[in-house]
DNA sequence: GTGAAAGCGCTAACAT
DNA sequence: ATGTTAGCGCTTTCAC
């Protein structure tokens, strides 16, 4: 049995307040009576009951993460960061996973985890900020990811109109001129594809050329195999092949590689193609992916402090917060202009 | 304000004792008190306390996750998948980061969350067994991927030697002879490089061949860039150069193949590479990458297992359990006999 | 079938 | 500077 406070005051001769003071170093506490009791602190291995002290304390140190996936290469790096984030702030983060759908949002938002974190961190996806914001309680909450119209809570994002802009504007630039723009989802809700989209379409319409629907392939998930089989898709389409894409994520443009690579298609030379999320992966692929480089560590950072900001700060008005990170274009083989088949290592 | 037991009860006219019955089940209660007990309770909204439950019961319902990255495939996986089955237990998982560093192993056993959780999983990399059992306390524990000569903790893992040899003889019966071995890790305490080593070594000898240690290269990490690096050292050392490689990760294969293309070496045609892992990213690689597939979903299943034998027989005295999950060798392009470039799309 | 009350380990208000 | 104690919300023993 592990030993509580009573137990090392008795040991110490003391009150259980004395060695409450010594632990929590609250209030003064005579030099020879601190000596003593922590020795009996340490010759019983007392460590706190966290349960205890949040039950007191009203708040569990607890902070929920909902994401589609762990094992997502951009949410995976997305988790580390925040689990370490947490960690400075010593907090202790809880993953749960919703394979993008709809009621497993819910269920994690009202059901499971709601009364046991202090804050939710939500990257979502089926539901639309207005359902989000009714299923959550009372429970300071922040989006990733996700514009948020109606402004229920707060969220830290990139400036995604603004990113498939220069990604598209780079591959127009680089000669292209069918571009495709593989990853819409017009099944999700949280509005991220569709600005990725719209900055796609802005780019175009900026250089004079109009989007051809037919270049804009829609897909079920962001996984690789989508990109592989939209890739296909497309191709088998017959009409003018495209001469590039722009992915919505770095998967999806791994996948279309791959059907690139399966039917005698060459990256970047008949096609060039750009990514979205800046995945390990993506540095090593062959060719290595051009791809949007969100800065993650910066939007864990971000969301963390607003947590802080509402949890600490309990009866706080502060309006919800709209918090833009910065991105990069990182440009790769993947995109090189033809003919310029430069064989830099992976950067 | 969240309500409580008591707020309902007063709500509903009765004791805290039956609107506690209700809530758990756990007595006959009288049909009529029960519906109008459960009425107070949808009104109110109530959401029981997990820390006063906790505080009573002993136990917190949270598993600790200790592995050395979240955002690598291979443990992002794992990861994924043990929260799945420590919910299908109504636990909920903690994840840590070790980064695979021995003070952060030692940090996570004792101090941190090792108070909190009411068992722990992890995948040590720095520590060996007998430490490891030295810094946990009395909480269950189960070890993944080591084998753990001490029998000190339960433990859960493919038979790392045998995969291994079976790895090295699919090299050898493609007619392959220079099979170097990059990914021991002399640094490494538990264990997990030096069986797939004695494997590679076993296969070679039954081959009739001798190991050659120019073709053993250490490493500093599993990563891509660590496995990038070693095989241009391995090129660069000059001699008669290899003809295959059987790299200890998936990750470091990938690494490997990236540099065979950026030094002109074909994959497979000048040199077949098989992984250990079986990620995501090498079924979507060019070449696709042949590897040995551990039965990932088995191992979060028996792992859990473990832990709800000890966590649910508190004094017993089950001896730590041996658990070896199955894992088979997938083969796809990056060992293919030269000459039989299939296109297949992966698999 | 239901109520009263003790107590899990901790913190903090109140006392000395 | 330090002792005493109420009470956080819950489960459960004991009593009726």
């Amino acid at each position: 049995m592990r030993s509580s406070l009573k137990d090392v005051a008795a040991r110490a001769g003391v009150s259980v307040r004395t060695v409450s003071n010594v632990v929590n170093g609250s209030a003064s506490v005579s030099e020879k009576t601190r000596a003593r009791v922590q020795q009996a602190l340490d010759e019983l291995g007392y460590r706190p009951n966290l349960a205890a002290r949040s039950l007191r304390a009203g708040r569990t140190g607890l902070i929920g993460l909902v994401i589609p996936e762990i094992h997502s290469p951009y949410f995976g790096e997305l988790a580390g960061l925040l689990v370490e984030a947490a960690q400075r702030r010593s907090w202790t983060v809880i993953i749960d996973q919703t394979h993008g759908r709809a009621d497993e949002e819910r269920r994690l938002l009202k059901g499971t985890h709601a009364p046991i974190v202090d804050g939710l961190i939500i990257s979502p996806w089926a539901l639309d900020a207005s359902e989000l914001s009714e299923q959550a309680g009372p429970t300071p909450m922040v989006l990733l990811g996700e514009r948020d119209p109606r402004r229920v809570a707060d969220h830290v994002a990139v400036d995604n109109v603004l990113a498939a802009d220069e990604a598209t504007r780079h591959l127009l630039e680089t000669g292209r001129r069918r571009i495709a723009a593989i990853g819409p989802q017009p099944e999700l809700r949280n509005g991220t594809a569709e600005q990725r989209l719209a900055g796609y379409r802005r780019a175009l319409h900026r250089a004079g050329l109009t989007p051809d629907p037919a270049l804009e392939v829609p897909v079920p998930t962001l996984h690789r195999t989508a990109g592989a089989r939209a890739m296909e898709e497309l191709l088998d389409r017959g009409g003018p092949a495209p001469d590039a894409v722009f992915a919505f994520s770095d998967e999806l443009a791994l996948g279309i590689m791959r059907t690139a690579r399966d039917r005698g298609v060459r990256v970047p030379e008949d096609l060039a193609v750009v990514g979205f999320d800046d995945i390990e992966d993506g540095r090593f692929s062959n060719p290595s992916l051009t791809t949007v480089s969100p800065d993650k560590a910066q939007i864990a950072e971000r969301a963390l402090q607003c947590l802080a900001d509402r949890i600490y700060s309990p009866g706080g008005t502060v309006p919800p917060q709209r918090i833009t990170v910065p991105h990069r274009l990182v440009v790769r083989e993947s995109s090189r202009p033809a003919g310029n088949g430069s064989r830099s290592a992976a950067s």
